[in-house]
DNA sequence: AAACTATCCAACCGCCTATAA
DNA sequence: CTTATAGGCGGTTGGATAGTT
């Protein structure tokens, strides 16, 4: 699969100030020192590895190495399509967020996902993603005045409307969500279906923005949290997460 | 069999943020 | 309060491998 020592000699050392650092794939003799480091002065303060293990390594590359690689709890093999289908509505909902989506799916890293992302989805998003592209830039412009308002408002929020506008939104996906994730459809089905949720989302909110701005709402940024939790409960909630 | 293409995935980079000094 | 540093994150790169023509 990866032939380490065929590679090895086509990387560089890189030089920072009068330290060298050793770049590119890392060998088993650099992973056992890493692990051992981990052993005994646990997580953290990666950039004490070079200097108490003698790995010519900074502590990016160390902590990278470990989270993506190295850590126990990593699963591996492939990924399966119950993660795939949590992997979707995820991003549909966060976009790129990866280290949040990784948190829903327990022994994957951020950068698993994106790889995996990016290599069964990207092509299928960038048809949709001029026109998509193009309404998230009004939306934002949106949100930005009214953030501008909110804090000119925030003395004067009511609880209670709060209430109400988290019921509207919720409603808002879960019939988006429900109906893109129909049982009735096949995984293909499900995954079209998912890709055009995404495609539809900005024109969504923009009516849902408007029909809140029409009954004097303006969002607050701590909603976002909210609904997270809102969202996926409704879809039967992932366990671990929560 | 060779050339080409797609996919996989480790590892890098630059930027940002939180925290310590 | 300011500055330096470490850690975290998303984007990107590029070699290996598998599949197709």
């Amino acid at each position: 699969m990866f032939n380490l020592r065929a590679m090895v000699g086509h990387w560089s050392w890189g030089l920072v100030e009068d330290e060298v650092w050793r770049k590119g794939p890392w060998t088993a003799e650099e992973d056992r020192l890493l692990m051992e480091y981990v052993r005994i002065y646990g997580e953290g303060r990666w950039n004490s590895v070079a200097r108490l293990t003698g790995l010519k390594r900074n502590g990016k590359s160390c902590r990278l190495r470990w989270v993506n690689y190295l850590r126990p709890d990593l699963k591996r093999g492939q990924i399966t399509p119950h993660e795939e289908s949590i992997i979707l509505e995820l991003h549909a909902r966060w976009g790129n967020r990866w280290s949040m989506i990784a948190r829903s799916l327990p022994g994957r890293t951020d950068n698993e996902i994106k790889n995996y992302w990016r290599t069964h989805f990207k092509k299928k998003e960038k048809d949709s993603s001029d026109a998509n592209g193009k309404a998230k830039a009004r939306l934002l412009r949106r949100q930005q005045f009214h953030q501008q308002q909110l804090q000119q408002q925030q003395q004067q929020y009511n609880p209670m409307d709060m209430n109400k506008i988290m019921a509207l939104l919720e409603e808002h996906d879960k019939n988006n969500i429900s109906e893109a994730l129909s049982s009735s459809a096949s995984e293909t089905e499900k995954r079209q279906n998912i890709t055009n949720f995404h495609s539809q989302t900005a024109n969504n909110e923009q009516s849902l923005l408007s029909e809140l701005n029409t009954n004097g709402f303006v969002l607050p940024e701590m909603l976002n949290e909210g609904l997270e939790v809102g969202w996926a409960m409704e879809l039967g909630g992932y366990p671990w997460q929560w």
